[in-house]
DNA sequence: GGTCTTCTGTCAATTCATTGACATAATTTT
DNA sequence: AAAATTATGTCAATGAATTGACAGAAGACC
């Protein structure tokens, strides 16, 4: 159904376009240039016409793009207009700050299932969600009808997780834990690394430092 | 002092090497030669050795690099012989999250305050550190050295915040709000757009279905 | 100590990404 | 209704990143 390959270059730039045409929506304006767009975005026109052509002609000469249509096309060219069953692996802190953001599921991201191997913590319940055991997890999965799963727990076990949810037919993973996963290729890894992240801003701080 | 300037894309991948190298110091493996790290990472020998190349000749032809000194020398471009001082702003769940999570301060990152605007979470301590509102940061950002701020907070008011956190000089802003922050250009802004992060996720599991 | 092998640092070639330019289509104005 | 303006889609040019190739330095071996 695709025509051609996108490169993941484009597609971490699509999240923003969306963001953006959001805020325009929501402000009530109709239509948008490139070059508009460009003046709020702080990215080039090219870029942007660039970018969304490789998706289709969404835009009309003389008239720009309409924010509406424009808005909800990248939606489905992101996969907004489906739902996704999710289960989030690891009910610490950062799990549970996941289960609690519920901007995700304003997205179309559900969240079925919370996981964890402590027995304490299994039984509690986080905004209404009930904490499961480990052993539990590979016939919720099946049964639930699960696409993806979030991996909110350490490096230690993440990798063994990671393929026993390969094995119950997960289809992506959002990977916070701080390792990379070998999964077959059609299975998509997302990866969160926190601390990479924030190593990244500390060497800039050093280099600017440097600089003088 | 830095001689060229480096791509962000370099940068980004300092990490990763860094946190391999680590994993085989801690195996006590002692050399390591670019096609040996690549096999491991999954990258070209030859990248591997270029954007070494970027900050100095680590190697010696014919024996590799040392896993130790190379660990080492990499922790220093990435700033991390260095402290910082960082306070998180909003005490929510994502802000607990991340002050609950060891490994930042083991890396030299050391959380010194928490601020929040909700006066009901002020006062209260989370992993020891004192909730403070939001009208003490400025004053606590000038008194304590702070040079990192943690944005975790909801995009309203977080572009009001960073302006202020500018104005008290901060270097650095590790931003978790789900909007681009405008600063001048000697402060260092690093992103985590969770939601865009999952849209990606979102767009690659759909493409890859409609491939077949 | 001489020979062989290993493996870096670097240059050149290639591939990928971004920017600039413009023909042309649709809109707006008069 | 014609002229003027706007703004896309696309091609070409430029720039950046990645990969491949190899001279030569250091280590390993005999």
């Amino acid at each position: 159904m695709e025509e051609k390959e996108i490169s993941q270059t484009v597609v971490g730039r699509l999240p923003r376009y969306f963001r953006y045409l959001g805020e325009l929506k929501d402000e009530g304006i109709e239509r948008v240039s490139s070059q508009e767009l460009s003046d709020i975005m702080q990215v080039t026109a090219s870029q942007i016409r660039q970018d969304l052509n490789n998706f289709g002609g969404f835009g009309q000469q003389g008239y720009g793009y309409n924010v509406g249509f424009l808005y909800d096309e990248i939606g489905k060219i992101l996969g907004l207009h489906k739902e996704h069953n999710l289960i989030i692996v690891g009910a610490g802190h950062l799990g549970q700050a996941l289960v609690n953001y519920t901007n995700f599921e304003r997205r179309g991201f559900l969240f079925r299932g919370i996981f964890d191997r402590d027995a304490q913590v299994c039984g509690r319940k986080i905004r209404g969600i009930l904490v499961r055991p480990m052993e539990e997890m590979e016939v919720f999965v099946r049964e639930n009808n699960i696409d993806i799963a979030v991996l909110a727990i350490p490096k230690t076990g993440a990798v063994e997780v990671a393929e026993q949810l390969v094995d119950c037919g997960i289809k992506g993973i959002w990977n916070f834990a701080h390792v990379d996963l070998r999964v077959p290729e059609q299975i998509q890894v997302e990866n969160v690394h926190l601390s990479d992240s924030l190593m990244k801003l500390s060497y800039n701080l050093s280099s600017r430092e440097n600089e003088g």
